[in-house]
DNA sequence: AGGCATAATGCGTTAAGCGTCATACAGTAC
DNA sequence: GTACTGTATGACGCTTAACGCATTATGCCT
C-alpha cells in the first residue's frame, strides 16, 4: 500500500527556501539566461548581453544571483567569465510546467468548442 | 526567414508564461496555502485564514490568483467557499526542489568538513 | 608602470506586488 | 423585506527588486 504521503506541513523556513528558489525562476530575464546557456553551452557575459539585449550591469547581476543559488557556474578565461548551467533541475521544472501550460490551453480550447 | 538555429530557444511569450507560473510559487503565503490544502484536503477560507494567520482579504486575493492559474478549484457550500488543490504539479515541483536544496546543503556540509 | 578589455558593484529611479483597512457582494435565516 | 455570516474587491502605504548609468575592480597585454 502506498502511503498517502501524509506529509506534515512544511516548516516556515522550508516554505521560504522553496519560494526563494521559485522566485529565481520568476523573472523572464533569468529564465532566458538559463535557456540560453542550456542552448549555447558555456558562454561569456558579452554573448549573453547580446543574446538578451539587456544592459551589462543587469545581466551581471542576474548571473550573480543564479550563481549564488548554484544554478550556473563560472570560470575565468582571461578577462572573460564563462558561465554554464550547473544544475539540470531548472530544465526539468520548465518542461513540467510547459507541459502543464499546454494541457491547460488544450482544455480551454475544448471547452470553447463545446465538447 | 527565421533562423532555425534558435528553434530550441523558448519564445519570449513562453518565457513570460513560465516565469509567471513560477512567480505564483515565489510567495511563501501562496505556497503555504497550497500545502495546507494538500494536507487538509478541501478547506474553506476561514480555515485557511486561521491556519496561516493572515488577514482575510490577503488570503482571498492569493486564493484568487491560484484559482485563475488553475492550481486550486473552489465550490460554494452555503456562504462558504470550499477550496481544494486542482493540480498535483505543484507538489511534484516542490518535492524536486526540496530534494535539490537538501543535496546542496549536504554538499556544502561536506566541503566544510574538508571532504 | 600605463592602456585596454571584460565583468562586477554603488546608486538612483521606477514599477510591481504584498498586506491591511474599509467597503461591497453573495448567500442564508428570520 | 432586515440582519447576519462569509467572501471578494477597491484604495492605500510600504517594501522589494528590476533596470540602467556611472564607476570601480580584475586580468591581459606592451
Amino acid at each position: 500500500m502506498i502511503a498517502p504521503a501524509s506529509a506534515s506541513l512544511p516548516s516556515p523556513q522550508l516554505l521560504v527556501e522553496l519560494s526563494g528558489f521559485f522566485r529565481l525562476l520568476s523573472e523572464p530575464t533569468r529564465l532566458q539566461l538559463l535557456c540560453q546557456l542550456k542552448h549555447g553551452g558555456a558562454m561569456d557575459v558579452a554573448s549573453l548581453i547580446e543574446a538578451t539585449g539587456f544592459s551589462q550591469s543587469h545581466i551581471s547581476r542576474q548571473l550573480g544571483q543564479l550563481q549564488r543559488a548554484g544554478l550556473v557556474s563560472c570560470e575565468r578565461d582571461g578577462t572573460r567569465q564563462i558561465y554554464a548551467v550547473a544544475d539540470p533541475l531548472v530544465d526539468d521544472l520548465c518542461n513540467l510546467v510547459q507541459m502543464r501550460l499546454k494541457q491547460r490551453l488544450e482544455q480551454q480550447l475544448r471547452q470553447l468548442q463545446g465538447v
